[in-house]
DNA sequence: TGTACATCAGTGAACGCGCGTTCACTGATGTAC
DNA sequence: TGTACATCAGTGAACGCGCGTTCACTGATGTAC
């Protein structure tokens, strides 16, 4: 079998990364082995150094990829009053029973960003610049106006890991409406504030 | 030198504890290993297991350690006004510099939660225990009117996690300040709102 | 278009390593008399 | 109070295991002529 053609590589490069970011946000990077992603990408665990240098590696490129699969979009969205609409429904769909429960395609800042924290290297940068991209999507109509992006990106963020450590599903679920309510306050706030 | 007498014991016990606690802290809980922890406290590893069934006990036990050192004194305040500012002392040290830098002396929640959150048993019980007190904390005076105190809350544990995570120093600084002026909002809102 | 050959994606065994945990041992502590 | 002995906190070597990574190998792909 071995030796595919190089439009399947690339195939097999994207499968990698799809199960790496999936895996590494549902367990943690650590608890995600190389050998556990190979498997789900539905390959053996030797070729994975055929894609990439290292696990460290892959970790960076994983989460770049969870990113903009989640940035892009939203970022597509233009000024005005079609911009305010889009945030709520980025805020709503943040703060949703669904994006709590289904980590392993949720937002990777939540997901692994305590571990990221500790961590030096591509990783963490990657981390860095899509809080950057978060808070522009969630800031002022005028980037660079004030920082209340990146409070209402904290506020999200804090919100979903709380729900989802919770063990009860009805204290998670107070948790996502708490988190609803002061987003929404929050917003209201810094239109009068400017 | 074997054989410590009863009281040495419990030094060592102690001992242990408060190395879990920081190490794990300041470095995950997968990167710290028991040996580590038994080194950090003056010991072998080898006797770890005179003190703790496992390292998944030792993981909750150090997890209600640093919440009860963190938790303990501020849930002493009074009501009425002098309530209201311990409270405005607790959120000003959590969203402090001192206090993203210092991981390993910190909220074992913003620290530890997300990988937490993965967990099954005595640990994520033990941090559920602990985000709600921290929320009775900083909630309104009547417990249970609102559930605002869930969402200071996940905003101080989002705003340190995302301080922490930005590689450049001012994004860090603007992060926090970010998230000072958000609490202030969310606590005259709240108010304003009662 | 056909042939000969170099390339290299993927395989699966093997590597060294650090982990959590166990265990035989040591010798001061605590107890029974 | 003194003596004999059981206890057990702490030691350090050893255990099996899974990890990240390496490597010799395979055989279809892509290329040179």
């Amino acid at each position: 079998m071995p030796r595919m053609s190089a439009a399947e590589k690339q195939k097999s490069h994207e499968r990698i990364l799809e199960a790496a970011a999936r895996l590494m946000r549902e367990r943690g990077i650590e608890a995600t082995s190389v050998a556990d992603v190979m498997q789900a990408a539905g390959l053996t665990h030797g070729g994975f150094y055929k894609h990439f240098p290292s696990k460290r590696a892959l970790v960076a490129e994983a989460f770049r990829h969870a990113a903009e699969a989640l940035l892009g979009e939203a970022e597509a969205a233009p000024g005005g009053p079609a911009r305010a609409e889009a945030r709520a429904r980025y805020v709503a769909r943040y703060l949703s029973g669904q994006h709590m429960r289904d980590a392993g395609h949720g937002c990777p800042i939540a997901a692994l960003g305590a571990d990221l924290a500790r961590d030096e290297g591509a990783a963490r940068s990657e981390a860095t610049r899509a809080l950057e991209r978060m808070a522009a999507i969630l800031g002022p109509d005028t980037p660079g106006k004030d920082d209340s992006g990146l409070a209402l990106t904290a506020l999200l963020v804090g919100t979903v890991t709380l729900a989802r450590l919770a063990e009860k599903p009805d204290l998670s679920a107070r948790i996502l409406e708490a988190g609803r309510r002061a987003a929404d306050m929050l917003d209201r706030c810094s239109q009068k504030g400017a």
